[in-house]
Parts: C-alpha cells; sequence; structure tokens
DNA sequence: CGAATTTGACCTGCGC
DNA sequence: GCGCAGGTCAAATTCG
C-alpha cells in the first residue's frame, strides 16, 4: 500500500487562507458527532490541562494496566503496590484540512490501534512516536460530515528533533502552515 | 530479515 | 450490574 505520491500541494492555493473561517465553524459543528460521553461538549474544546509533568517527565512509560490475560502474569513488583500517580498528559487537537489523513509533520509514527467512531463513518487511527522515550501519541480521525476535514490530536510533546527524511521546499512550507494554525 | 501495519481481542470508564 | 464506546496490546502478516 504505496502511500500517496503527490504531497498534497494545494492547501493554500485558494481553499481558505491560514485565517481558516472554518475554524469556528467546525468547532461550533463539532456538536454533531460531540456526543461521545459528554464530557468536552460545552466546556471548550480540549482545554490545556497541566502541562508540568508532559515535557520531561516522560509520562512515566504509561504502565497503564497490564494485559491481564492467561498468558503468563510474571510476579510483577510487588503486587498491590503502585505507586503510579495519575499524570494527566494534555491534548492538543488540530484541524487540518487535507485529502489524505497521513500528515507527515516530521516525526515517526507508528499505528497501534484503530477503531471506529460510532457517530462517524471513518475509523480513527491511533498513532505513537517511534521514539524511545519518546511517546507521545497522536491520533487521527475524520469528520463524516466533511471528509475533507481531519482532525488530529496530539497527546504530549517530543523531547527530540525532528527527523526528516528529506527537506523540501514544499515540506517547509507545509510545516509553516501547519504551525501557523496554532 | 527487520520494521511497520493490520486486525481481533481485551480492558476501563461511564451511563442506564 | 450490564452494556456501550473508546483506547490499547499483541500476534500475525506484509513491505522494504
Amino acid at each position: 500500500m504505496e502511500k500517496y505520491p503527490i504531497l498534497f500541494p494545494m492547501q493554500q492555493s485558494s481553499s481558505s487562507p491560514t485565517s481558516f473561517p472554518q475554524a469556528s465553524d467546525m468547532l461550533g459543528g463539532t456538536h454533531g458527532y460531540g456526543s461521545l460521553h459528554g464530557g468536552n461538549s460545552g466546556g471548550g474544546f480540549l482545554g490545556l490541562k497541566d502541562s508540568e509533568d508532559c515535557g520531561t517527565s516522560s509520562q512515566g512509560d504509561g504502565a497503564h494496566h497490564m494485559k491481564s490475560l492467561a498468558s503468563s502474569m510474571e510476579n510483577e513488583t510487588s503486587p498491590g503496590k503502585k505507586k503510579e500517580k495519575k499524570v494527566r498528559r494534555p491534548r492538543y487537537a488540530f484541524q487540518t484540512r487535507s485529502q489524505v489523513d497521513i500528515l507527515d509533520d516530521g516525526y515517526r509514527w507508528r499505528k497501534y490501534g484503530q477503531k471506529a467512531v460510532k457517530n462517524n463513518k471513518f475509523p480513527r487511527s491511533y498513532y505513537r512516536c517511534t521514539h524511545q522515550g519518546c511517546s507521545v501519541k497522536k491520533q487521527v480521525q475524520r469528520l463524516s460530515r466533511d471528509e475533507s476535514i481531519v482532525v488530529t490530536t496530539y497527546e504530549g510533546m517530543h523531547s527530540h528533533p525532528i527527523e526528516k527524511p528529506s527537506d523540501n521546499f514544499e515540506d517547509i512550507l507545509n510545516q509553516m502552515q501547519i504551525y501557523s494554525n496554532f
């Protein structure tokens, strides 16, 4: 499955400049599919929560729930003693107008899951940064309402330089545009 | 042959 | 307490 040969040369041509007139539109229209667990609906999209432990704390290797499958439980370190605190990584959501959901932001991502959303026809893809110690996560979702809208949600922040496969002016331009969306 | 992707199973939180 | 929705893992498969 070779990726798309072209890197969406458009984007700034004519559609919508960085102003993103639809920014508010989509935010307001999100309620259409915002029936997910009713949490953020109404109270801002994604508030930047405590970002103190996100930068360098390295999210503590996210030892969430271990799979207690029938496999081998492997005596973990002292059972019942969990000093793992609830680290709540902030999530930043960005919406981009693109035909492809694989937006190359310069980092290497490894897909680790894909789920179908209830109110969306398109599935949501879960990616993870392939860096040692960098467990930044990212999920890409496409609005069923507007197939041209791709919502990318970043979780955590990278603490390593961007490894770009190739430096083309076009890529740089694209990145600049992406950044200007902030 | 190694790395990345695919896909089903499983786990957790929330609502009813 | 059960079911639903969302999120993650891990084995198998495919690609380079």
